[in-house]
RNA sequence: GCUCCCUUCGUCUAGUGGUUAGGACGUCGGCCUCUCACGCCGGUAACAGGGGUUCGAAUCCCCUAGGGAGCGCCA
């Protein structure tokens, strides 16, 4: 049998993890097995659906990487077929019509949760002959008796008894097709052999079969992904932060390191950590998810996504890199060589923000010194060690504007005065990156160039006199 | 309320009757060192509880507790 899965999300708003990572799992299942992996909108909710939304969908997947081999298709192009199948089940007495009122319903309704039972429609139409002609909807004839069993890939065998499923509607009195029976005509239809889906639908899978089964055709497998859960241990949604796709990419984060995060939320393989798409094409299977919920940890994710950084093509990088040093109004042109900088900084940043943040210094004079570290290190004591420094620079030619020069004029500076080097470099850090914290001394210094460096050293000299002639 | 599901360090997980219960993130300590990182070394920390089955249970069974999902003319 060929693999085929199948991801349908519904246009209603961007691709948020949970859906990223089934969405993976799907892909992978597919592409572990040698199938097809397709995308399809189900967009059936004409209030709620979306062009932008679908739009949201296709970026974020196509920034994970996550390439369909068919589709987007689209389930509002298919109401004819979903009507002809309606029409099918009703000539065959195997769903019929029904005019039960809204008030009706909602009577019902109390009556049975006042009873302690589980509320559902009590079948008031199964055999009424309801005029065609006035407004209704279409219920599915769900077998009375009996059990559908769900032998899930990840949870195992699930049995309902069909007495807990009520005849659910197919068809709204707008004339449009429900979502169970939209899902259940599409995978029959598209071939998919394999649903994998969030375990929310764990529910639905019952119908859905009992459709499928009336319908002559044999379900396909299914495997229910356990979701993702917030730090309070409440489904993860907007307010636990982040929670769409090109949200981590806008916030700096690599797809793979998205994609090593996801995929390891419920999913592992011995005590490796780190995998590419490709090992995980070759290592993943659905019977390996883990069945319970996990919780969304970004202290993890920014851990791999500091590793991605680290470990990624430079120039890769560099380029991903542009667009955040634009937020800060900062032109790479202006300045030393961005993969340079990535080369210098890539260890230091758990993500592109983070990065640009920390090599801004590199294109340009930053306004203000770090409160605590001018108060450390710009003091009269280093009036002198600066001085040195700065004239000894002036005297080193722009070919030699290097790290081994750079580095042997701080050594000898520190020499000289007969004081740890400590007691050079972060003055003239501080004077010349604004915070006690870069990349070191020798790469600093080239990476601003000896114009910038003597100009922040004048302007670090004007501060600590001015400091002293303050107090 | 009813149906279904879940439960190993704070978090992600390994483990499928016999392990000092392993790894990773975080955290703490140390080394490296011109700073911050990186890297390296080390510490901390878990089988929800109770009954069984068994010579022996994290692993098998039952119960309890806790958590979650679903119960739409939403998907």
């Amino acid at each position: 049998m060929t693999v085929r899965t199948r991801f349908a999300p519904s246009p209603t708003g961007f691709l948020h993890v949970g859906g990223a990572r089934t969405a993976l799992f799907s892909y992978l299942f597919a592409r572990r097995h040698g199938g097809e992996f397709v995308l399809r909108i189900e967009d059936t909710d004409l209030e709620r659906s979306t062009a932008a939304s679908v739009n949201a969908i296709l970026e974020g997947m196509n920034w994970l990487g996550l390439d369909y081999d068919e589709g987007p298709f689209y389930q509002t192009e298919r109401f004819e077929r979903y009507n002809a199948v309606i029409d099918e089940l009703l000539e065959r007495g195997l769903a019929y019509r029904c005019d039960c009122p809204k008030d009706r319903l909602e009577r019902v309704r109390d009556m049975q949760m006042a009873a302690k039972q589980k509320p559902r429609y009590d079948g008031h139409c199964r055999s009424r002959q309801v005029d065609p002609a006035q407004p209704h909807v279409v219920r599915f004839r769900n077998p009375v008796d009996g059990v559908v069993v769900v032998e899930d890939l990840i949870r195992g065998r699930i049995p309902f008894a069909n007495e807990e499923l009520d005849d659910l509607v197919l068809r709204r009195s707008d004339g449009s097709p429900t979502y169970n029976l939209t899902v259940v005509v599409d995978d029959a239809d598209m071939g998919i052999s394999h649903v994998i889906r969030g375990d929310d639908h764990v529910n639905n899978t019952p119908r859905q079969m009992n459709i499928l089964t009336a319908l002559g055709y044999q379900p396909p497998r299914y495997a229910h992904v356990p979701m993702i859960l917030g730090a309070d241990g409440m489904r993860l949604s907007k307010r636990h932060g982040a929670v769409s796709v090109v949200a981590y990419r806008d916030l700096g984060y690599l797809p793979e390191a998205l994609i090593n995060y996801l995929v390891r939320l419920g999913w592992s393989h011995g005590d490796q950590e780190i995998f590419s798409l490709d090992e995980l094409i070759e290592l993943f299977d659905i019977t390996d998810v883990n069945k319970s919920a996990s919780t969304f940890n970004t202290d993890k994710l920014d851990w791999l996504n500091q590793h991605y950084i680290q470990h990624a093509d430079a120039k890769r990088i560099a380029r991903l890199l542009s667009p955040h040093l634009g937020h800060l109004d900062i032109d790479p042109s202006t300045g030393p060589d961005p993969v340079a900088v990535v080369e210098a900084q890539a260890a230091r940043a758990k993500t592109l923000v983070e990065l640009a943040d920390i090599s801004a210094f590199c294109y340009a004079d930053f306004d203000d010194y770090e409160p605590t570290a001018a108060k450390k290190h710009l003091r009269p004591v280093a009036r002198e060690p600066l001085q040195r420094v700065r004239a000894e620079l002036d005297m080193l030619a722009l070919a030699d504007w290097q790290d081994a020069g750079l580095h042997r004029v701080v050594e000898r500076v520190a020499e000289a005065l007969g004081v740890a080097m400590g007691k050079v470099a972060q003055p003239l850090r501080v004077a010349v990156v604004g915070r006690a914290a870069s990349p070191g001394i020798d790469v600093t210094l080239r990476l601003v160039g000896k114009a910038a460096t003597l100009r922040r050293i004048d302007r670090a000299l004007a501060f600590i006199d001015a400091r002293a002639a303050q107090s």
